[in-house]
Order: structure tokens, then C-alpha cells, then sequence
DNA sequence: TTCTAGTATCTTACATTGCAAGATAGTGAT
DNA sequence: ATCACTATCTTGCAATGTAAGATACTAGAA
């Protein structure tokens, strides 16, 4: 899978995620990686920066099967980030997806 | 526009205007904006990556309106590529959309 | 006990790629 | 001369996904 692809859009996917029920760090990668490729180093520092800009919180939370789990929860500016995100890719996959059938439909 | 979101994309856009007729970097810059904003800046250096990778040739001609075009074409091995790339991307773009409305329609 | 596997988080160095900004140059109209 | 349009190219920058590895808790197997 190309990795370019993924660029800005597993950002969006992650909150999306969040925007359903909060998750954690592993639980992500696992629940994003049923729908495509993606692994722990990508996931770790995005989750920092969503913090940093303000779109997440976060809250520990004990559990039986090993260490703690950290919770991540979609603030109010992460929940306007994230329609904002959804808007555009939308616009964007939509003009992308037209292109590519134009393109392909008559074969030059 | 998400900067990011383009990222792989335009090469395979480029690639598939390519696919139906030879074009030159101005004219690209143009068609492509008519779906989403890009910039000279990004094709021109794209161009060279496409060329030293082997995906396309080139050969100029003169023009009446200004400097001499330079035309690219796509090769038997940019044929492929474009074809991955289209594939890979109608996966990746199913999968998210998919990930996207699932995670809205039942807002958690 | 020791080892392995699964769960869980984090960091660092790296590669890729789109973009702004600017340079260069030909054509043609004001 | 000056401006606008056409056309190509380069440089430095910013953003982000990835591999690889470190750390640590739990539980079962050898």
C-alpha cells in the first residue's frame, strides 16, 4: 500500500474513531489496520500531535490483560477539526475519483 | 485544501491525464486545478521524479503563444505503474470512505 | 525459573512529497 | 517600455508515515 496515500487521512480516520467512542493507542492501530496497512510508529506521534493542537484529552485507565491503557477523547475543536477534514477529503476523493474514470474510461 | 491528502495522489493523476494524451507541465497545472488546487511548484519537480524513474519520455515542441512545450508521454513500464497506482488508491479511498461513514452515521 | 507471546506505550532517524517563492525567457498588445 | 500571458525550472521548507528499537506488564509453557 502506498504510504503517500495515507498521508492526512489516517489523521482524519483517528478522529473519526474518536469521534464514535473514545479508544486507545493499540486499539486504533488495530481497528484502522482491519481497513488498511498502518503501524505503532504512525500512530504514537500523530496521537502526541492531536494532543498538542488541542483536538484530543487524554485519561489512563487500568486493565487486566497488561500495562495501562491511555484513552484518547475528541475535544470540542477536535470534533469541528475533524467535519472540517471529512468536508475536504470528500471534495477531494470525489475530483480524484472523477479524474481517474475520465481518464481511464476513454484510454488515449 | 489539505496539502497532505495530495500527497501520491498527484502523481497518480498526472499519470492517468498522461494515460489518454501526451501533455506538457503548463497544461497540466491547468487541467488539474479545474478539480483541486496545485501549484507549478509541484509538478514541475514531480515531472523530473516521473522521467528519472522511467515512467515517462519527453520531447519538445515549438509554440506560438510563448516558450517551446515540453511534452511528457507515458512509457510501457508508466502504464503499469498507473495501473497499480489507480488499483491501490480505489482500495484505499473505498476503505476510508467506508471508515468515514460508519463513524458518523451512528455518531457516538 | 526462564522463556515466549500478547498487550501497551514511546522515541529516533529517515524518506517522500507538496508548496511558496523566485528566476528565466518567449510572445504580443498597450 | 511595460504589462500580461505562456512556459520551464530550482531551492529550502514543512509535514507526516515508517522501520526499528526500547520499555514494561500479564500469563502460560517449558
Amino acid at each position: 500500500m502506498n504510504a503517500q496515500f495515507k498521508k492526512g487521512v489516517l489523521e482524519m480516520c483517528v478522529m473519526a474513531l474518536l469521534g464514535f467512542r473514545d479508544r486507545y493507542g493499540y486499539e486504533l492501530v488495530h481497528e484502522i489496520s482491519e481497513r488498511f496497512e498502518i503501524s505503532e510508529g504512525s500512530i504514537y506521534p500523530l496521537l502526541r500531535r492531536l494532543l498538542t493542537e488541542g483536538y484530543v484529552s487524554t485519561y489512563l485507565q487500568e486493565s487486566v490483560e497488561g500495562p495501562a491503557r491511555k484513552y484518547y477523547s475528541l475535544t470540542e475543536n477536535g470534533i469541528f477539526a475533524r467535519d472540517e477534514l471529512i468536508k475536504e477529503w470528500n471534495d477531494f476523493s470525489t475530483a480524484v475519483c472523477g479524474l481517474i474514470e475520465e481518464m481511464t474510461n476513454a484510454e488515449g
